[in-house]
DNA sequence: AAAGTTTGCAACCGCCAGCCG
DNA sequence: TCGGCTGGCGGTTGCAAACTT
């Protein structure tokens, strides 16, 4: 059924092998399989999915495609240069750890912040060749006259990111310190925070048709955070900065929202 | 226009830890 | 205690598209 969608691929690319796994790119109707199997039956038990949903795929693969491509709540899009800031202040913090940065972004898949570092970042630290050197620059140099057009066309608006943009980069700086300050003494003041993050149900919770629904934040909406009681006025005003970073016209600008960040910014290494 | 190179990203692999009988 | 199963994680691969020469 599938093969012909697959034709062409090297390494093993859409063959069905001995076991009878499927391998290679998703279909759309293995896809659609997938999200039904997952409305019906939640998150979970990956190796039954074949049985379950007749996908012919194993469990590590249907988890992968569900974690990184068709959960609801995942954020279409590019990395945007606030979730950028974050990337670079926690990998400086935690190294490779991916997972553990993906969970500081909210609708970012480690696979995704992987592949933007990799791109975006290792390269960098090469000494770039004379002639991919002009290439870059003047690749450089369209993006940024097509980021102008694209600026004119949105003035009010991206007026108004930048002015969020600014005051949000140097609060990435203040909550990274305010971090260090409280690295240990915080973490063990949070042991519901704890909790949460060692549970992948807590940090990403779309278990249900409802979850589905209201996409990511349906948590925060239903109590399932934790706010320290003895905020400070000075944590409130971190959080009231950070917790605005990206969807300043989405979810982030509510009360619930500001609390979440409590959660997923938190190292529970 | 064609060949070569770079970029972006989906998907796979192997390893490891936790759980359970 | 042990071994199998399952899921999570980081590293890697390879294709397609974009771009350059």
């Amino acid at each position: 059924m599938y093969l012909g969608v697959m034709a062409g691929h090297q390494m093993g690319w859409g063959i069905i092998e001995e076991e009878g796994w499927r391998k290679g790119p998703w279909t759309a109707e293995e896809d659609r399989l997938l999200i039904e199997y997952v409305r019906v039956h939640g998150e979970g038990r990956w190796n039954s999915v074949a049985r379950l949903a007749g996908l012919k795929r194993n469990g590590k693969s249907c988890r992968l495609r569900w974690v990184n491509y068709l959960r609801p709540d995942l954020k279409r899009g590019q990395i945007t240069p606030n979730e950028e800031s974050i990337i670079v202040e926690l990998h400086a913090r935690w190294g490779n750890r991916w997972s553990t940065i993906a969970r500081s972004l909210p609708g970012r898949t480690d696979n995704e912040i992987k592949n933007y570092w990799r791109t975006h970042f290792k390269k960098k630290a090469k000494v770039p060749s004379d002639a991919s050197e002009k290439a870059k620059t003047r690749l450089l140099r369209r993006q940024q006259f097509h980021q102008q057009q694209q600026q004119q066309q949105q003035q009010q608006q991206q007026q108004q990111q930048q002015q969020l943009q600014l005051i949000n980069q140097a609060e990435v700086k203040r909550i990274m310190a305010f971090l260090d300050e409280n690295e240990n003494n915080k973490i063990s003041s949070w042991p519901q925070v704890k909790q949460d993050m060692d549970t992948s149900s807590a940090a990403y919770p779309h278990n249900t048709a409802d979850h589905q629904e209201q996409g990511f934040f349906y948590s925060m909406l239903n109590g399932n955070v934790y706010v320290p009681e003895d905020s400070s006025n000075e944590d409130s005003f971190l959080w009231d900065g950070l917790w605005n970073l990206d969807d300043v016209h989405g979810n982030f600008g509510t009360a619930a929202g500001k609390a979440s960040f409590h959660n997923l910014v938190v190292p529970f290494c």
